[in-house]
DNA sequence: TTGTAAGCGTTATCAC
DNA sequence: GTGATAACGCTTACAA
């Protein structure tokens, strides 16, 4: 089945390929009678114009790259998700890559995405300034979003992360508790360490306690939500639990259910992130809300510019805290209202 | 910042462009030393080879184009995931697509994707016969996932639906319940025709109530569960409910929230998929589990049979019916056990 | 083992 | 307005 390129379409019009080529991009030179020829023409032999032609030709793709951590937690799904719609608003297709965590597939997919000649990047990065290098030497236009990366300078995309981890700890801190339990996130990342360095501020500025075995580090992956509450319930005694996203939440949940302790009656619990079902938890969880499909949507409305020639400032999305039932009292608390 | 292209690796190393090409894709007759030189040379240079003039010139692209109809819904987020592993492993790579359940904008993918000349197509399809002819007519080859496409004949992985809504509607009845209300699923996806069809069948095989009111049509999203819910529990007076996908499970369970209506108490829930949270829900949701990441990793290795050459058998996984705590009996049966 | 040269399908630059 | 024609960067006969 041999595939139908433009001379075949420009033959059936009965016209030049480079008359063919111009119909088909719309060229304003070229007379309305031969377009709708070339048109129907194309229609008739159903031509897809080979991309790699074109874009040999024009250095061009119409493509952006996106890399994600991990597709499989809903907020990165939810940036992707946003980022696609926004791109597709540009005319621009999007080629989606997963990193599964891994610096090394991420520097494989920038490798990859570099030889697919993308017009430009959306990554949430991690790793080191081993990578920075390597993306600069790219020479691809680059935006960030969640995360930015340290030493390479662009645009970003990202959320207030020391305003939410701020709000959730004062909350905790307003209700009695001084033994707040926080899984962090990997510091590798930016989000991790900007968080985790909010939660030491803030837990130093509202004179809580600062017992090590109140923090334990996570990758961000529901696995290690689970274990480090498992141990961190078991041996530092706090009275409240705060994660620092939706899949270190949801293994924090796990492990208390395993054991038998509640949210917002044995102990208190915020999340970073919703998730689809925080809401019918029981109780609901409490949580610290991101606007991932507005980061996607923004970094490509930011890497547009880019590619448009100008430079872009970099944005920071404000969080939204969601009150609902997992946060409790801490026990002494009753035990001094019991006493007055 | 211009590009550099082969000729500039093959000028560093001082040989030919033809003896660069061979000697960086590993070629068996080049010498082991211009091997190296070539590849110090191409390491010097950060050299990227440019995909586009690659493909151009082999027809390969060694790509595979992936539509979802909603990357948001975790059970298609894993089945791209699952590809995207397999496809690595076969040193391909994945172009992820996200057709928002909508027909016109998968028909936009597979032309984008014919038009980049990705080597095959794994595809979870939606739509009409319409679309058959236009898949046809790319003369890509596919495999589809989870769905498939009436019309059009391919490999496919699909998942036992028959079986795990049998297996649902049986055990609901077991527990007494007649009036089961069931959340379909668009009858234009395979999916939903399949289980629908096996609702009815089920229901008639074991003499349940067949009051219209107690089937909605939705579209396997959220809102819409919640919708045929709402309306359902008011006016078709189920005594249990089943749903046939995890985000409208997810809209049943807002909805019976809502109307403070408790699942496993005041009325029986089943769900179809599994939802990261349903363990933790009060009650723990009983479903149906399907296999996503499995399906994705299979439809790619059927995709690769299929470049390869031979025709490989469809695939049909089994299902896991996981019993939790949401399935109470039918209210009647508590009446029986005290008349008795 | 290596070099030369043709050509993949398109677009851009010329002429006409 | 339209048609030759040259290039984009690479792979692969074929020749050396």
């Amino acid at each position: 089945m041999r595939r139908v390129t433009l001379r075949d379409v420009a033959a059936e019009a009965g016209v030049s390929p480079a008359t063919a080529s111009r119909a088909l991009q719309g060229s304003a030179l070229v007379s309305e009678e031969t377009l709708t020829q070339v048109r129907e023409a194309a229609r008739r032999l159903d031509y897809h114009p080979n991309a790699a032609a074109q874009s040999l030709r024009s250095a061009r793709t119409g493509t952006i790259g996106v890399i994600v951590p991990d597709i499989r937690n809903p907020f990165f799904a939810e940036i992707a998700h946003g980022a696609e719609r926004a791109a597709r608003e540009h005319g621009l297709s999007t080629l989606l890559t997963n990193a599964e965590d891994d610096p090394v597939q991420q520097r494989q997919y920038i490798d990859l995405l570099a030889s697919r000649r993308i017009d430009g990047l959306l990554l949430a990065p991690q790793g080191a300034t081993a990578d920075a290098t390597l993306l600069r030497r790219t020479g691809l236009p680059v935006v960030f979003v969640d995360r930015v990366l340290d030493g390479f300078e662009a645009p970003s995309v990202t959320s207030d992360n020391e305003g939410g981890i701020l709000r959730a700890v004062e909350t905790l801190a307003a209700h009695g508790h001084t033994r707040i339990g926080y899984l962090s996130g990997p510091l590798s990342t930016s989000t991790g360490l900007q968080r985790h360095h909010a939660f030491l501020t803030a837990r130093e500025r509202l004179g809580l306690n600062a017992d090590p075995s109140l923090i334990g580090f996570g990758n961000f992956q529901e696995r290690s939500g689970d274990a480090i509450a498992t141990q961190m319930l078991q041996e530092g005694h706090p009275t409240a639990l705060l994660a620092s996203d939706s899949l270190m939440t949801l293994g924090a949940l796990r492990a208390m259910r395993r054991l038998r302790l509640r949210a917002g009656r044995d102990l208190a619990m915020i999340g970073y992130d919703d998730f689809e079902t925080f809401e019918l938890t029981t109780p609901p969880i409490t949580c610290v809300i991101q606007q991932p499909e507005r980061m996607g949507q923004l970094g490509i409305d930011l890497l547009w510019s880019l590619l448009c020639g100008t430079t872009p400032e970099s944005i920071q999305l404000p969080v939204t805290f969601v009150s609902r039932e997992s946060v409790c009292d801490a026990p002494h608390t009753h035990l001094r209202e019991e006493l007055s």
